[in-house]
DNA sequence: CATATTTAAACAAACGTTTAATTAACTTTG
DNA sequence: CAAAGTTAATTAAACGTTTGTTTAAATATG
């Protein structure tokens, strides 16, 4: 991890993730960049050497590593596993909505990106959080409240791609449920109480013996 | 809808396809297509009028449109709702997983697009979906067999988002299962199974009364 | 005085598109 | 049936921009 960033730094590695979040990486230029946040084009390569390295940046400090929630989690004595794994669910709603920005560059880039360096670091992220996910679903199933033949990615594939494709689509579904007059936060509000509620359903139709 | 293309038009839709779904519209320059297709690079301009419009006539050509396959299912008298949600289900899975790289391209422009005919052709996709979604579940409501409180845009949410996730996600589930050996076919085909076999149960475990 | 920051200008390379000339394919005509 | 005429397809080259990055001079900072 680098060291602290000036305030030119920060305001460079800002708006280049929301240009990136909204035109993508090559359909932003430096000087998009340099212009939005009133900076010198040539400041970028003076602070990150290159365009491909201030992505890096923004990843290196974006990326989402839920180590430390889910350790925190594990020891908690008063939650059972089910609703550890609850938890974990509102975890990821939160984590993803709240950096909206950053998330759509991923996604973008899980797709079209070249980089060695970020390739890397996405797929450290899914490791780790993968495992993550892979430690609760173990306890529960240890102390008998889980099924034994879970498929961790395939759920966890559920739980990241229904909240991405609600992020994706907010406005698709503000506009189909007509309720544009409704202030932004109250909104968001809102949809991560339905992505709550609905992936719990989920969870624990899957995870647990029911039905 | 335009007429039917040459030869060289339809090599070049499709080497465009499979360049954009890897390195994104703006990642791939019209020269790259050319080459890649072995064609002069001024038939792009010549037969598509511009690489906006080349990237259009792929969405032209290849959008989901399921309107005419739930019409078919609505009117099956053997199947159960429930049955005919299903059938749904393996519809999209097979649509989404069959067409991998238009996918990857829509995702990365439902990001990114600034492209007026692309988001309005993209807009008219998705409510045509919906629409075909909300036929269903009005179906199953009203022979009592679906819960009343059911918001169709969420489970669409969950259904799209799972299935977009495990696509892009291939490659990681195939190391993390230890896959590797396994012919790509075969592979896709047990992918589609898992796909199937979860979305069916959270689908029956939103849409039904039971538990 | 020395180091760090900031600037405008310049760089070559790559971009999408157009041009004008050439070749191919097809129709009409004697 | 072949020659002439006409349209369509194809090409290499050139167009003007825009790209990311570098440079060298100027300014600010310690």
């Amino acid at each position: 991890m680098k060291p602290n960033l000036s305030i030119k730094q920060s305001q460079l590695l800002d708006t280049a993730e929301m240009l990136f979040s909204r035109k993508g990486f090559d359909g932003t230029s430096v000087r998009d960049i340099a212009e939005s946040a009133g900076i010198n084009t040539a400041m970028i390569s003076y602070y990150f050497g290159s365009k491909e390295k201030l992505m890096e940046e923004i990843f290196e400090r974006k990326s989402l590593n839920l180590r430390e929630k889910v350790d925190t989690l594990l020891k908690d004595d008063n939650l059972d596993p089910l609703q550890k794994m609850f938890s974990l669910v509102d975890e990821y709603v939160e984590a993803i909505m709240s950096r909206k920005r950053f998330h759509r560059i991923l996604l973008c880039e899980q797709i079209i990106n070249q980089n060695p360096t970020i390739i890397q670091m996405t797929e450290k992220m899914k490791a780790r959080n993968s495992e993550c996910m892979n430690d609760l679903i173990r306890l529960g199933q240890k102390k008998g409240m889980f099924k034994k033949n879970i498929d961790i990615l395939m759920l966890t594939n559920t739980l990241i791609g229904t909240i991405s494709h609600t992020m994706l689509n907010m406005e698709f579904y503000k506009n189909y449920h007509h309720l544009e007059a409704m202030k932004d936060d109250e909104f968001e509000r809102l949809l991560k109480k339905k992505l709550s509620v609905q992936l719990k359903n989920i969870y624990k139709a899957i995870l647990t013996h029911e039905s």
